[in-house]
RNA sequence: GGAAGUUUAGCUCAGCUGGGAGAGCAUCUGCCUUACAAGCAGAGGGUCACAGGUUCGAUCCCUGUAACUUCCACCA
């Protein structure tokens, strides 16, 4: 044992955080090595952007990771925690391009290689800015197999899926409707679209009819697409229109012949009942032009300007044309009307900026097939998530999911490994470029330009970070994974895929469970965000109260799934925590001897309050263990919280004061004895949800150990179970209470000590004549007596009752007996209430009846313990009722 | 339009398969008691959103209503 000298009044984490961490990571305590003697634990985490700076969410994310991490370590299992960064494509490009902006140059001045070149300094400096970041929050990653979205082995394994999907047609090329952002440049997934409602018009204009028998009224929302039109389409039923269906307009401006058709896309009643149809620049259009063979006019480019099939317009941004066409169209006397309109427009989730749907060739995958699989791993429960709600979502997504867009219009990511000849354009897929064109035997080739969304990467992470398509021994031993822990905000992006793609190439789930969590939010629960200037910087925090306050906070009193606020009250009183174990540590070994030899315990001597700890301690394990297994963390340190603070510093410790501070007393050393082993084994519980300040406490405990961190997790013991003494205890905790309250409410000073007199027999009577030097300690006893009746009670006594024992005080002139009766009034209410409850039931046929036996027994106990304590109330009112004649 | 979540003490939130409502902070009272004032002891404060239903028994299960939040889809 060593001596408490040095550890200082207040726990100081700046002080301990950096020298454990490093030296955990020099023992190599954070290594996954495949074990066959150990049950694999695996989790993969989720990468963060080499962008990305760290933040709330990702503190979160990573303490929940590292608290199972840990506890699984801990618990003997080979752990292993995956750790890596992502590529993060339009992110990163982005940037890129804003930070050449300030030197005047763009992507085309530097040309593809040059700017790779940039892309891949910009990621040496800043990749591992946040894994650094990471390590301040205590992660145990095995970094020795730090992986990145782009590097070679990851790479290899993006390559394989692409030509195995596009092999087996799961993988095509297509001229579709795309979701376009003419800022970032580039074609977005759907689910990269964000709908924002916006204030818009509706602007009604006329199409004269080519015969010049009047025209027809449209109403669009986006007057510019017009240039594209290639048809009005009205309802086939719609009376209104039924006569011109098959005769032609004039397109206004473009001055070009269009027909009207009919399907029942347009919807009755909504707008004029004619609707402009531009296939190419409208999902919708696109499908009614399909239907009825229309010419596919694309009106702008790349960058939202209008092209050259938009006439005179050519040139425009495509909201100077609006406004232009708007003008135009008024002065040729066919802008009808407008009217005020809101409608949800979408935006790119990056940028912000409003997505023009175009028409362009672009990579899929066909989802339908692999969708099928991958929603009936969550059905078999081949994959769970927690909470189960979340299974809900997926499946809704993973059922009327569309096929994804993975090819992007960028530079950064992995290139799309299609060749197209260069004599006669057949496009060749192959993880190398090919030698000679099957089709022609031309032997020269471009490769696609294009790469792929990033997400078509991490999406095989689980997987991938392993070593495959190798077969490597990682993989064999820790694949699948166990658990993945991620906000629901990713569900789409990334869960959803990775569990179709290892379905797909592994023939397997990825993880068995997903492990869901809510955001951070501002502490007016607003969502943290750059532009409103909210965000809290996890480092900023820890710096000021350390890290294990910060993950307390994030941890405590939140349930799966929900959102959370960010509180700064909530990480001081997890700091206080801290503190508070830090000092109860320092008691401990203040209270220890310098040549203290704890094998010498005779356990035959433990106490009641001894064995009253030591059994709630064991079920503590139990339980913190069982709410660790089902992922309830919140819960689990909660439960180590309560029961460090409240039984263990607030009763156990002052417990033991009286036989720690008497070197004579004969049962010291059992009550050192117990200090240190239920002190100990909180650490080890406490250890995964705050790794710093145990590991701190538990090498203070002892002298030459090994880092708690790969000790060994407490277990259950069934004969640690001290039921009577817990009850005991019990008696003696309410008893302690009882006169403390009396004698706060009476006003009575600290100084005036008083024999407390008990009526209590068998084992209470018995367990309170040994907890004199409690009561003398902690209740403000000069003395006590016990004896098994009223007898010689002075009338003068303030009096309380408890489960199995009456306690009365002694406090001559200072009861207050006014005071005394209206408590004793009070107290007799509550009784009755109680009384009436238990009889409610009891009396209650149908209770006895059809209730469990074990409740109906429950009530029964209560009924007597509850008849005695009124009793002894009403007894005592009364006297002192007739005694003062109230 | 579809779906999910939330509604519990003044505030922020727990409450695990239905069986006497909890924590932290805040408030009030008394304490520097030789581990801790970032502390100790005590107190007050809740028809668990509302209305029905199931049940011997509902904060918990079912139905409906209201308010708030989020996700999905999206009509030109």
């Amino acid at each position: 044992m060593k001596k408490a000298d040095t550890m200082a009044k207040v726990y100081d984490p700046a002080g301990v955080e950096k020298r454990i961490y490093q030296n955990w990571e020099e023992q190599g305590y954070f290594k996954g090595k495949a074990d066959p003697d150990k049950k694999p634990f695996t989790i993969v985490i989720p990468p963060p952007n080499i962008t990305g700076q760290l933040h709330m969410g990702h503190a979160l994310d990573n303490t929940l990771q590292d608290i199972l991490i840990r506890f699984k370590r801990m618990q003997g299992f080979a752990a292993l925690w995956v750790p890596g960064t992502d590529h993060a494509s339009i992110a990163t490009e982005a940037k890129i391009v804003d930070a050449m902006a300030k030197e005047g140059l763009t992507k085309d001045d530097i040309g593809r290689e040059e700017f790779l070149k940039r892309a891949w300094d910009w990621k040496e400096l800043y990749g591992n800015r946040i894994i650094n970041q990471l390590k301040c929050l205590g992660s145990s990653c095995d970094w020795s197999r730090l992986r990145f979205t782009m590097d070679e082995g990851l790479s290899k394994a993006v390559l394989e899926v692409f030509e195995r999907l596009y092999k087996k047609g799961l993988i095509y090329r297509g001229e579709r409707i795309t979701n376009w952002c003419p800022h970032c440049n580039t074609s977005i997934s759907d689910i990269e679209v964000e709908y924002k409602e916006m204030e818009g018009s509706f602007w009604y204009i006329n199409y004269p009819l080519s015969d010049g028998s009047g025209s027809l009224m449209i109403a669009t929302t986006r007057p510019e697409t017009m240039l594209g039109d290639t048809a009005v389409a009205v309802n086939p039923a719609d009376e209104n229109y039924k006569h011109l269906i098959g005769k032609t307009l004039i397109l206004p401006l473009v001055n070009k012949e269009i027909p009207i058709i009919a399907d029942d896309y347009v919807e009755l009643g909504f707008g004029t009942g004619a609707v402009k149809i531009t296939p190419a620049h409208d999902p919708n259009d696109f499908e009614v032009g399909k239907r009825h063979n229309l010419e596919v006019i694309k009106v702008l480019d790349d960058r939202g300007f209008v092209n050259e099939n938009g006439g005179k317009y050519k040139g425009m941004d495509r909201y100077e044309a609006r406004k232009q066409i708007i003008k135009d169209l008024e002065d040729l006397g066919l802008l009808v009307k407008i009217e005020p309109h809101k409608h949800n427009v979408g935006t790119c989730q990056r940028c912000g900026t409003v997505v023009e749907p175009m028409v362009s060739k672009q990579w899929y995958v066909k989802m339908k097939p692999l969708a099928e699989p991958a929603i009936e791993a969550v059905r078999k429960g081949d994959v769970k998530f927690v909470p189960d709600r979340f299974s809900k979502i997926y499946y809704n997504w993973m059922e009327n999911i569309q096929d994804w867009c993975i090819s992007r219009q960028l530079w950064w990511g992995h290139r799309i490994p299609a060749y197209y000849c260069d004599k006669c354009a057949e496009t060749v897929v192959s993880k190398t470029q090919p030698d000679v064109c099957p089709k022609c035997g031309a032997k020269s080739f471009t490769q696609d330009p294009d790469t792929l969304d990033t997400w078509f990467s991490s999406a095989l992470w689980p997987f991938s970070t392993l070593g495959w398509p190798d077969k490597t021994e990682d993989l064999q031993y820790f694949y699948p994974t166990d658990v993945l822990v991620t906000g629901y905000d990713i569900i789409f992006f990334w869960v959803a895929r990775m569990i179709f793609s290892a379905c797909e190439q592994m023939g397997e789930a990825p993880f068995k469970h997903v492990l869901i969590h809510g955001l951070v939010r501002d502490s007016q629960g607003r969502k943290m965000s750059k532009s409103l200037g909210n965000g809290i910087d996890p480092l900023e925090v820890i710096d000021e109260y350390g890290t294990d306050a910060l993950r307390f906070a994030l941890t405590s009193g939140n349930a799966p799934g929900n959102d959370q606020r960010y509180l700064p009250e909530k990480v001081e009183a997890a700091r206080n925590f801290a503190n508070k174990i830090w000092n109860a540590t320092r008691f401990v070994l203040l209270n220890f001897d310098e040549e203290l030899d704890l094998s010498k315990v005779d356990k035959s001597k433990f106490t009641a309050a001894d064995k009253w700890i030591l059994s709630s301690c064991n079920k503590l394990i139990k339980e913190v263990t069982e709410n660790l297994e089902k992922f309830e963390l919140g819960v689990a340190l909660s439960k180590v919280y309560d029961f460090m603070w409240d039984y263990f510093c607030d009763w156990y410790i002052e417990f033991a004061k009286p036989r720690l501070f008497d070197e004579t007393e004969p049962t010291r050393v059992e009550a050192q004895y117990v200090l240190n082993d239920v002190l100990v084994k909180c650490l080890k519980l406490l250890h995964p949800f705050m790794p710093f300040i145990t590991e701190e406490l538990y090498q203070s405990l002892y002298k030459d150990a090994d880092s708690i961190m790969i000790s060994q997790w407490p277990e259950y013991d069934e004969a640690c179970n001290f039921e009577d003494d817990e009850k005991d205890m019990e008696t003696v905790i309410s008893a302690i209470r009882a006169i403390r309250n009396i004698r706060l409410e009476m006003n009575v000073p600290v100084s005036k000590k008083a024999n407390i007199i008990f009526a209590a027999k068998d084992r209470a009577a018995e367990v309170i004549k040994k907890s004199e030097a409690l009561f003398v300690k902690m209740a403000s006893a000069s003395s006590i007596t016990v004896q098994a009746d009223k007898d010689g009670i002075p009338e003068d006594a303030a009096a309380a009752v408890v489960d199995g024992a009456e306690i009365y005080i002694p406090l001559d002139e200072l009861i207050d007996f006014e005071k005394e009766i209206d408590r004793l009034a009070k107290e007799k209410e509550n009784l009755q209430k109680e009384l009436d409850r238990v009889n409610g039931k009891l009396n209650n046929e149908k209770f006895i009846s059809k209730a469990p036996q074990k409740v109906v027994d429950e009530e029964k106990e209560k009924l007597i313990k509850y008849q005695q304590m009124f009793d002894n109330v009403t007894d005592r009112l009364d006297n002192l009722r007739k005694r003062f004649g109230v």
